[in-house]
DNA sequence: TCGCATTATGCAAGCGCTTACATTTTTTGA
DNA sequence: TCAAAAAATGTAAGCGCTTGCATAATGCGA
């Protein structure tokens, strides 16, 4: 029983006392009300509202074991890669009475080795990961502790996992056709930091499959791998451009390296799509915005975030395995990429 | 006791039985290693390994009423307006040893009060929070349940609560200033939603207290007020481009609301800054990557971040009441701003 | 060697909530 | 009107952990 001291926080006890029915007659009017008289229900809310009595998330919890919470690990949230699809995400899981938690991990497997087990013990009924390339300590933990994941951001026929996504390998290789088949044979790509992460090196062979189906080599392609942010999409851009001769066509891993080259073009005094073409992979925000606007994959991030809570839901709800969905990306043409100029 | 059963997930009590040693001296391995011997720290780290134990978070934080969890609640994920900061806050509090919990409101007072009373009741040992403006009953609660809470992003030297940000108005005026110096005299403004919202109020009054300092009608100035969203942005622009005569300088809210201006400048093929100066506020990654790139406000989000950070675990370990804090934002003029052209 | 100060450990009482089960009250049908 | 079914409520046993206090082990100086 907590003390009459009107200082302390308000509890179950006290909202009964006050109410005067028992702590499991509040417990159910504020989980269960339609079993509850609608006299008791009006005296407990009473009570409720006159206290300022929140319930205790960590109680609540350990008796009920449940948390209505699932949790998300995403790569990062500084650009903004997955801020559409983790909106959607959210905003359907709310409908659905859930509450989301979010954190990112920098790209490092560590940190994402900690946040799964951080969330875990935070009592995530669920969870939302990006990718299936991790330790498999990892996955044999979440089946141990038999929390519900979902994988999201990637697609593979093959994956043993839950998951929801698409073909990152084939969206790049449909978009390097593209390219190529506009004229380009000097082609460079900005990939993404491949190791441990699936998606990036799915991009990145997708663009080398492309160029072999026409007959270049694609294990020739000049390649910077570098971590996603505008400043290293522009450093990788100069040094790719000190090639002779210069690529015709700079594929990047995602918009936000894409738009990095660009800036970089237009400080080297090279017109885009002119002297070079450049290219991306997302379509966020960013990509409509910069001059002239990137030629890039779009990928359905809300869909993808929308779907993923509805499948997630339902995996918690009727313990079901959780399905494999493929979702289609489509290219997005834009003013960044041209056929080569003769001179070039 | 938990049974014996291999699928369950450990506790604590597992852990004890199979070093056998006491909870306590278990729970002393995991808080505070130095009060235990190394013999029994070893067998209980062996143990904990083998079974592969993760505290439970809710039985931990009811027992020590404590949960190194600190809350922050901001307007939106959706843009990196907010990114910046708080990843360096985020930064910044892990290395004192607290986990953040994000959530957002999409501006929404109604969601903000949710959140706030989520993330108390989860157990936030406290809290951050963007901007004054908000209902009193709210504070109160926090007050309450005695949360130290820290505001940022705004600066306001009457301030009764603990806070960390610079001063909207001042800056906005001191950016004014420049463009009404360099000969603007037609300027309009887009500004973000002023209800519930300090900081954009005082930009935008920051901007109107600039033109009465010149002798201008600063009442008589154009706006358009819109959520900070790009595309609204653009139609802003565009709605504002109808007067006649035109305005010869459009100043921005945020430079989310000025790349959508430039956009929708671009497509109405105006040049900028020929045509029209376009100003922006906080100087994010976009601003750079625009073309021509944004004049704006720079705003030092990691170091508000960071102290923030700082700031507020001194609150919640020393019990104080909390600094006010002012940091200073600079100029940051670029290309998207120019002495208007003759012809205007 | 002994006695006392330290250090290490154990015991057990909660923390605030949910829920199975038991009990009481109300409703229903004949 | 009364018994049985249904609905509402209460009782109390945990959920897994921390921590004040009591007890046991160890170290140290003389």
């Amino acid at each position: 029983m907590s003390m009459n001291n009107p200082h302390s926080v308000p509890t179950l006890d006290d909202v009964a006392r006050v109410s005067g029915v028992s702590t499991a007659t509040v417990s159910r009017c504020l989980n269960t009300p339609n079993r509850v008289s609608e006299a008791a229900r009006i005296k407990v809310m009473q009570a409720v509202e006159q206290l300022g009595y929140t319930p205790n998330f960590g109680a609540r919890a350990m008796a009920a074991k449940r948390t209505f919470t699932i949790g998300a690990i995403i790569p990062t949230m500084e650009n903004a890669i997955f801020a559409r699809g983790l909106q959607a995400f959210q905003e359907e899981l709310h409908t659905c009475g859930y509450t989301l938690l979010v954190s990112s991990t920098g790209y490092q497997a560590k940190t994402e080795a900690e946040q799964i087990r951080t969330l875990v013990s935070r009592g995530a009924d669920g969870l939302l990961l990006i990718g299936y390339d991790r330790d498999p300590d990892l996955y044999e933990f979440l089946t141990r502790r038999s929390v519900p994941t979902l994988i999201a951001w990637a697609f593979s026929k093959t994956s043993p996992h839950a998951s929801i996504g698409f073909d990152n390998h084939a969206s790049m290789r449909m978009l390097a056709n593209e390219v190529i088949e506009m004229g380009h044979r000097r082609i460079a790509m900005i990939s993404g930091l491949i190791a441990g992460n699936d998606r990036a090196a799915g991009r990145l062979s997708g663009v080398r499959a492309a160029m072999r189906t026409h007959g270049l080599d694609g294990d020739a392609m000049p390649v910077v791998q570098t971590s996603y942010e505008t400043k290293n999409g522009a450093a990788a851009f100069e040094q790719l451009m000190q090639a002779n001769p210069r690529p015709t066509a700079v594929m990047c891993g995602n918009d936000v390296l894409a738009v990095g080259a660009m800036r970089r073009a237009r400080e080297m005094g090279l017109d885009v799509p002119r002297d070079v073409s450049i290219t991306g992979f997302d379509d966020i925000e960013l990509a409509r915005v910069v001059t002239p606007p990137l030629t890039t994959v779009h990928v359905p991030h809300r869909e993808m975030g929308r779907r993923a809570a509805k499948e997630l839901v339902q995996m918690l709800e009727n313990g079901s395995k959780g399905p494999v969905i493929e979702l289609q990306s489509t290219l997005q043409m834009r003013g960044s990429l041209a056929a080569p100029t003769a001179d070039h």
